[in-house]
DNA sequence: TAGATTGTTAATCGATTAACAATC
DNA sequence: TAGATTGTTAATCGATTAACAATC
């Protein structure tokens, strides 16, 4: 653990900050950028921003600005993105199959998008053995030794509601420490496990809220 | 407008309790629940369960709980959720295909999910004029004709980065009020329209921090 | 009635913004 | 040097929790 107690708030925008990092830094011409430029194409207050970064260090130099170059290497290395991270897949649905197409291009378009489906996991026989852009497709069996081979930490689950906890416990059980969960089931994992949902059906609901404002 | 001021924070949860509702309610024994079962299993505290529904009328009795199927039918009012609501797709890729399928299915299995995608659209010539599960491709040029003529309010946007804010200007043009955007961008609207992202790429990448924890 | 649970106000907690000294 | 912008502390704002009177 390397920093303890900074709250999930302030890790929600780092991954946004680099983004913009990235972006701006495609122009060979600008070195440098100041928390008020950063925070307006990130959306952000610029005192958020310096307060942010702060909790991991001093990255600018007063009078002067970021060099975006070096902080987004700092924003890789805090966000373990410095290096590839491996990421199973579990339900190799419509949805699983256009995940694993859609991060295969992020892959490829976002410099540090360091996140790589290495193996697919589906419970269908008349799957199994098959692949999706060339990434295989195991029985559920093969999950704990796989995780453990491939060092596989992040899992996406993308099976139905009804089996979600079952999977979800299966991948705790192999060793995986953060689940992107699209099933509309709220999962229960032990202490030290992290799970992000990414509930469609909940959003689309709540914007339906909006229409009557 | 009918309740102005409401945070964000309290309209995310009220489609987590309806879900909570229509669970429980599957049960024809049990009529009643109270802040502290409702708090429990969506995952929420029951002071902030009555604070959430406090804001939009009285619906218990002291002493006894909520009625699940009153209380239920009031949220769906709440989150204009008890007429079916028309919603645009644009981009049938393959995440758009895929969601296309999900929102379906959804719609069959939960009783209250009560949005329907109605209209596809895409730039591609060999899409247009196809279908998936059987809602037609549109061309981009029919957008508005059939956002008036669907009565469409919401849409969800799953075409490539590059042209997702071009999309989106057309959406609002068309008169759409809420988007669900799937595009690794921040998108720009004006003032009336809700944005709902749903970036997979982020909340990925923001996972990643806590495999060093 | 007695016990339970709501609705609501006051207290607390946490996150964001404002302000400014430090310093490049 | 003078101007600009960071890093950081104090002030503000908003959201959650605690507490309890009202009442079923």
């Amino acid at each position: 653990m390397r920093w303890s107690k900074i709250s999930d708030a302030v890790i929600r925008r780092l991954p946004l900050y680099l983004r913009v990092l990235e972006e701006v830094g495609r122009d060979p011409d600008v070195k440098l950028i100041s928390s008020q430029e950063l925070g307006d194409q990130a959306g952000v207050s610029p005192a958020l921003v310096r307060k942010d970064l702060g909790w991991f260090g001093e990255f600018g130099k007063q009078g002067v600005g970021y060099e975006i170059a070096y902080l987004a290497s700092e924003l890789r290395r805090i966000l373990n993105l410095d290096k590839e991270i491996p990421v199973a897949l579990v339900g190799v649905g419509s949805l699983g199959s256009a995940l694993v197409r859609y991060a295969g291009q992020r892959y490829e378009e976002e410099a540090s998008f360091n996140l790589h489906i290495v193996a697919l996991f589906d419970s269908s026989p008349n799957k199994i053995g098959g692949n999706v852009d060339g990434i295989p497709i195991w029985p559920m069996e093969a999950l704990k030794e796989q995780v453990a081979e491939k060092g596989i930490k992040i899992a996406i689950v993308t099976v139905p509601s009804s089996s979600a906890q079952m999977v979800a416990d299966q991948l705790v059980a192999a060793g995986v420490k953060a689940i992107l969960n699209f099933a509309p089931v709220q999962l229960t994992v032990p202490e030290g496990v992290h799970v992000a949902n990414a509930d469609v059906s909940l959003e689309l609901q709540r914007l339906a809220y909006y229409l009557s404002t």
